[in-house]
DNA sequence: ATTATTTTGTGATATGTGTCACATTATTTC
DNA sequence: GAAATAATGTGACACATATCACAAAATAAT
């Protein structure tokens, strides 16, 4: 267990400054906690005192909707996760689940704060993490919107092939009403049109494992909407 | 033009711990622009080393999508502008345009920067503001998705009275096709619903100015999709 | 003022996808 | 390992909205 925080990704990032007094600081004011598939990791509506680092695993982050839930985006550890939850307001505004087995780090708020204060490279690479990160939201957005679902179950699986799971073949993490969520579709759309991308002999699927067989069609569908 | 700083929203939300020589650092390097209503204040793709705050006036953020330019948000001074786009990147990741006359304080980032380097009051007003952000476009995300047209628009139309204009009084800002197109739905369609909204008695309109005559009934079309 | 351009208004039609319905697997759960 | 639950496959159909096609206003440009 010790050196638990050494070894975290954005305390090495900024590690230049980050004194060791801060580190030891992090370290007696952290849990680690593991979580099983499906389970929650921050819950919306609940109150919160901490912030939480995703060390390992995949996520999904969801807010409920007028409707339903809505799934925003899936994330892959190393990340923080509960940045625009916990500075707002001290009740989650919206909620992480896993889907695949995750570990994160509860840091206690207060902790994190102070060193924020103390330490600018640390505060300056949270506030670069928090730009990229609604950048990505502003692209996600025009994507979605102007694509339609073929363009769009594409981009899942190219983002899934190249960002999470780096590999042509991996397991679907999320089901199919999961995805059809996510995108903005049905799950029985989703459905047929993986069953065309079959035929078509762009992707092969068995159960929930996929292997990309045409991947410069897949970028083609999926610039072309 | 003394003392301009001094004024900004932002530097008072922060003065507490913003030392004058900070205050004066900004006043000299800092250039206040005006834009007419339609005019680029923060052109993609474009070079750029400055912090751009919007100090008056409306602004419409918008991005290449793979087809056409993608309306994502609309902005109300006073407010940063360019945050996301200037941090990770000197290259603008996305356009503002001023769709009202604007008035922007160009700031130069190295200058930003370092007061935010020697100011924590100011770095986390800056992350408190980039968490808001983020959170509002979860939030966007999924009622956009969820809601069919008529209350997506009912939502733009809440939106210009309660936070744009706050009066049920006001001049539709940005046309037709430009709302279609920040909600996802056509030009045609955004005209047909507003029609239906007028016939019945929702709202009237002349020319560009509209006149919430019934505003619950909107907020109920705003929730019922 | 007169032309050019952009916005708005409205029908007719096409179409992508949602919804419903049900059968068939997988996967949990006890 | 049986029962219960959740996840897939796939057809038939409905429907919200995009698209196309023009006409009429309203703005902007010369």
């Amino acid at each position: 267990m010790k050196n638990e925080c050494i070894d975290c990704v954005c305390v090495i990032k900024s590690m230049h400054t980050l004194q060791n007094c801060q580190v030891e600081e992090l370290e007696h004011n952290h849990a680690v906690v593991k979580f099983k598939k499906g389970n929650f990791i921050i819950r919306q509506g609940m109150f919160s005192t901490n912030v939480v680092f995703l060390r390992k695993g995949v996520a999904k982050i969801h807010i409920a909707g007028p409707y339903r839930e809505q799934i925003v985006r899936l994330v892959k550890g190393p990340t923080y996760l509960g940045l625009p939850t916990t500075f707002g307001d001290k009740i989650n505004q919206y909620s992480v689940t896993a889907v695949l087995d995750c570990e994160a780090c509860f840091i206690d708020l207060n902790v994190f704060k102070a060193i924020l204060d103390d330490n600018r490279n640390f505060s300056s690479f949270i506030i670069q993490a928090l730009s990229k990160s609604e950048l990505e939201s502003y692209r996600r957005c025009a994507n979605r919107t102007q694509k339609q679902a073929r363009g769009n179950l594409a981009d899942v699986l190219l983002d899934f092939s190249d960002h999470i799971f780096n590999s042509d073949e991996f397991f679907l993490p999320i089901s199919q009403s999961d995805i059809g969520n996510w995108v903005d579709a049905s799950r029985e759309s989703i459905n047929r049109i993986l069953s065309e991308f079959i035929s078509d002999d762009i992707i092969a699927m068995n159960g929930r494992k996929i292997t990309i067989k045409n991947k410069s069609l897949l970028q083609l569908i999926s610039q072309n909407g």
